[in-house]
DNA sequence: TAAAAATATGAGTAATCCTCACATTTGCAA
DNA sequence: TTGCAAATGTGAGGATTACTCATATTTTTA
């Protein structure tokens, strides 16, 4: 959306090197830390590498010396959630050996993960998209909710006893769980996205079909 | 994450002026080709303003006299679309009086949506998020992947006889849709949030649960 | 202790969105 | 027709920011 002279290229480097001695790993730590803070105040996409430097008390080319690009820094921070929550998900579901214990399970992995939604600033950022789209996807999300509205009507009309407000965030949960898998399987090979849409058309008609 | 000058404060501006003589309307419409057909080429991340100007055959000013900012004009082709395939859900589902109907138009409906998202540039790009995030989506979706795996192994634990690549599929949708619902719930307000999150865990179970 | 490797610096480069002062064309009333 | 206001057209330059690189400093190694 905007200017830029170096390379980007679609790809994430890691860390163009890694820090081996004590002072530098240091830093490397305060550089973290402060673009850590800077993303929970307003965003990944509206900090700027200066401000990351300024923070963190080094130089920009400090910066650069560890973090190829803007995103190895937001990446670096994920990744430590990411382990740490891959490591919840696998004890939560280690032992699971019936239909019991797969409900309880997870149930309480959706919660937990809920919860690590609304209080992680850096995994929210990443999974809120970039400030730059915020107001794209506010419309999109507006036209999602338009063409919910459709199904909505229906399942009233076929369920005129059922809770409405249920109904509601049923038929818009169901259309955004679609363009979901649309998504999905527009990234993913075609063989594959076939079945997730195929798959998703039957949850989906399970859903709307079961009173 | 990127340079820029200007304001950015997350709006989506409406054209700056509306054209209202006929040469105008025919520069804007040229606009609107030029930056469709780059969008098509490279997606809206790579298309640069100067580049719509120059294939259209005006200059950058005049870009700007239609369209406040990039996002505008990506909007303008995207409204086009949203308009018509309103139309169609809304054609589909009016007439819906019970079950069968119901499934009839809901999978007819998914067909459509699937082949649009496969087939129109704008949409597609729109959708798939902007090229920067392309690859962090790409390592996210790789996540994603090794989580839904944890659920796999459940769910072939819990179901021998079932074909194993259902099951995959089956795992990494529900998974995926978790996400979305968690991504949605943060967007709208908390209460919301709460429903659409506790909507999805019961769809999940359902589907998780039933052989 | 000297050479090599790692680390630190920040002014400068490059890239691109968008503005703005000014030129040109069109619509329209006198 | 003529004159004027409104609409439209222009493109050089302003502004911002990611990222580089030549050079200086510190640490490790031989």
């Amino acid at each position: 959306m905007e200017g830029r002279p170096g390379s980007q290229d679609g790809q994430i480097a890691s860390p163009r090197r890694a820090p081996s001695q004590q002072r530098s790993r240091e830093r490397v730590e305060r550089m973290l830390a402060a673009a850590s803070a800077l993303i929970a105040e307003q965003g990944s996409d509206a900090m700027r590498m200066g401000e990351v430097a300024e923070r963190a008390g080094v130089s920009i080319g400090s910066l650069y010396q560890f973090f190829p690009d803007k995103r190895a820094i937001v990446w670096a921070l994920a990744e430590r959630h990411t382990a740490e929550s891959q490591a919840c998900i696998s004890a939560a579901l280690a032992d699971v050996s019936d239909a019991e214990g797969l409900r309880r399970a997870f149930s309480e992995l959706v919660e937990i993960y809920y919860r690590l939604f609304l209080a992680e600033p850096v995994m929210r950022d990443i999974w809120s998209g970039t400030q730059a789209d915020k107001a794209l996807r506010e419309l999109e999300l507006a036209d999602s909710r338009a063409n919910a509205e459709f199904l909505t009507v229906v399942l009233k009309r076929l369920r005129p006893a059922a809770d409405p407000a249920a109904l509601e965030t049923t038929a818009f949960l169901v259309w955004q769980m679609g363009e979901t898998a649309m998504r999905l399987a527009i990234s993913v090979g075609r063989e594959e996205g076939d079945r997730l849409v195929a798959a998703y058309k039957r949850m989906a008609l399970r859903e709307l079909l079961t009173e």
